[in-house]
DNA sequence: CCGATCACGTA
DNA sequence: AACGTACGTGATCGTA
């Protein structure tokens, strides 16, 4: 113990016996200092005598909670959560190996331990499905013999170990040492922070709108199958298609591999040819509404919290953007009447709290003013114009002021399509210009901001010229299929080239704002949290008494975490739920 | 039981 | 002829 404590860095990990850490069922602690002092201490396994935890948490608790020893370890959020379940604050998370694997290579979704060793250091080593099996028969750590658990887990901390220098040289070589130490490594524990917050769901609301959504549903369908003659899965796209192509004759559009596709852009285009078409539209997005999130987030809310705790994944979106799951909380509904519904049951844990949620306002567009410095967009930013509007008055070639909705809308297609690599098929698709109009279109966009057409093609020819692209804070994406001599494959490369330095400088920013943020509500020793986060906003639970203060200092360190040549906008809004709210604030900082 | 496919929600 | 980026989840369906 001696040695750990005295030693600067030292291997951790924390081994649970499900795949939940936030739940605490630890099964065993592995903590090593070099090749030769590995230890496995065993505290639950079925059939053998182990230590108990309380006892060796105690014994080890100096350890975790000191910034020295700098912690090695792969995922060490799970073991902030699993060590948070019992009181213990883990300390001095400087070095997380599936962090570090991220950073090198951002396409690889999620690496485990056995690729890296096998990638980095040409060594096999066994995966969990040696020790564990796989599928029904798979046994939990706790069910393992000790012996074999130590040698398979006692193996992997070597390897990590050994790992740990190889990844940090190329980091260093990379120029993401930076990048790694002072932003995803903070990073860690504030996601982990962030899940232990949970959000409170109002389920006997839930509950209510689960009811209507039945009876609509139940309607809906008998409507449906008086057309049909007959019982038709209305879920099932196969017998849809059989019904609507084969029964109503109705003409077939897009192909998929297995026939003709029922999705909504085609039966938006069949609404006037027959009433049951509208529907089944309807029937669509009740029911995925309904299955997806109002009788899904019940089942997934923590009977001891009485909240969902969503799990941020830091290591999977190549863009370097932050994925949410189990459940999903990142694509919650906002644009329909019955999305709005699911969003009302996203409410504060304690009666009388408020949800504070701050958004980027315009912040891809702005990071694009920044990466390429177009004097047009610049200005139309300097001086807090309404960008669409501008745009729109840019490439139709007269004043603001005369700038009608319909210009106005092309415009804002156009500004979200840029970072897609829009062509002129796609924006005459999503306008109903024609190609040619479109192709137009896009020429007029590119001659009034030559900056950016300037920058896009330099972000291709810098992907074709050193296989990758990257982002403000240098985050890297290397860009597969890039010199393909196949058109189609080397278009669909340069729209991802295209749209990572954008998409992930936001992400850059936004990682900043979180650390910040959650330095500062932990100094100051403010009760609110920070509960999501869904890539351009964030969302706190506020008590009353902070609500003054939440509303200066947020939107506040977000504008100035990460300074553009441009002011960085925050819109603040605060309500009873997700969905109720009102805007409270705008704040900008200066450029 | 699992994976592929289709469809669809968000930024 | 083509069908912008990044994700995660649910239902169905065919296979093991």
């Amino acid at each position: 113990m001696t040695a750990i404590a005295g030693a600067a860095v030292a291997g951790l990990q924390i081994v649970t016996v499900d795949e939940v850490p936030r739940h605490g069922r630890i099964a065993a602690l592995v903590v090593g200092l070099d090749q030769r002092q590995v230890w496995y201490v065993p505290v639950v396994h079925e059939q053998e005598a182990c230590l108990q935890l309380k006892d060796v948490l105690n014994r080890f608790k100096g350890f975790f909670e000191a910034a020295r020893p700098s912690k090695i370890g792969f995922n060490q959020k799970a073991d902030y959560l699993a060590l948070a379940a019992h009181g213990i604050q883990l300390q001095g998370i400087d070095w997380d190996l599936l962090v570090a694997a991220y950073l090198l290579n951002s396409g690889v979704r999620s690496p485990s331990l056995e690729a890296l060793a096998s990638d980095v250091m040409h060594r096999t080593i066994e995966g969990r499905e040696a020790l564990f099996g796989t599928g029904k028969t798979a046994m939990t750590c706790d069910q393992v013999e000790i012996a074999r658990a130590a040698a398979f887990f006692g193996e992997r901390m070597r390897v990590t170990l050994e790992l740990q220098p190889l990844l940090q040289a190329q980091l260093v070589r990379l120029g993401n040492a930076e990048l790694f130490r002072d932003l995803e490594m903070p990073l860690v524990p504030v996601l982990a922070e962030i899940e232990m917050a949970g959000v409170a769901v109002d389920l006997p609301y839930l509950q209510q709108v689960s009811r209507e959504l039945y009876d609509q549903l139940r309607r809906l369908d008998q409507e449906i199958e008086d057309v049909a003659h007959g019982p038709i899965n209305v879920n099932s796209p196969q017998q849809l298609a059989r019904f609507l192509f084969e029964d109503l004759n109705l003409p077939g559009g897009r192909k998929t591999k297995s026939g003709y596709s029922t999705d909504a852009t085609v039966l938006e285009g069949l609404r006037e040819q027959h009433p049951v078409v509208g529907k089944i539209l309807e029937y669509r997005q009740l029911s995925k509404l309904k299955g997806t999130y109002v009788d899904a987030l019940p089942l997934l809310v923590d009977s001891r919290t009485h909240r969902v705790h969503t799990s941020f994944n830091q290591t999977v979106a190549a863009t370097g953007r932050l994925s949410s799951s189990d459940p999903n909380l990142q694509n919650i509904p906002i644009r329909t009447e019955v999305g709005q519904k699911v969003r009302r049951a996203f409410i504060p844990g304690r009666t009388g709290d408020l949800l504070l949620s701050a958004d980027y306002s315009q912040i891809e567009l702005r990071v694009l003013a920044h990466m390429t410095d177009d004097p047009v967009l610049v200005d139309a930013f300097a001086r807090g114009e309404d960008i669409h509007a501008r745009t729109a008055a840019e490439v139709f070639g007269i004043p603001q002021p005369e700038v009608t909705a319909n210009q106005r809308r092309l415009a804002k297609v156009v500004n979200f399509g840029l970072f897609y690599g829009l062509s002129d098929f796609g924006l005459a698709r999503d306008t109903g210009m024609s190609t040619e109009e479109a192709r137009v279109f896009i020429d007029a966009y590119f001659r009034a901001y030559s900056r950016v057409r300037e920058f896009l093609e330099g972000i291709k020819i810098q992907a074709r010229e050193q296989g990758y692209v990257e982002t403000v804070l240098h985050r890297r994406r290397y860009i597969q299929d890039i010199r393909s001599p196949n058109r189609m494959l080397r278009q669909a490369a340069e729209r991802i080239a295209i749209n990572m330095p954008v998409q992930g400088s936001a992400a850059d920013i936004m990682k900043l704002a979180m650390i910040r943020l959650q330095r500062y509500l932990q100094e100051q020793h403010l009760e609110s949290r920070m509960i999501l986060t869904v890539h351009d906003e964030l969302v706190f639970e506020v008590p009353p008494a902070e609500r003054d203060h939440l509303i200066e200092v947020v939107p506040d360190q977000m504008a100035t975490a990460y300074p553009l040549t441009v002011p960085v906008q925050v819109d603040l809004k605060l309500g009873p739920n997700w969905q109720d709210m009102e805007r409270v604030r705008l704040v900008a900082a200066k450029a």
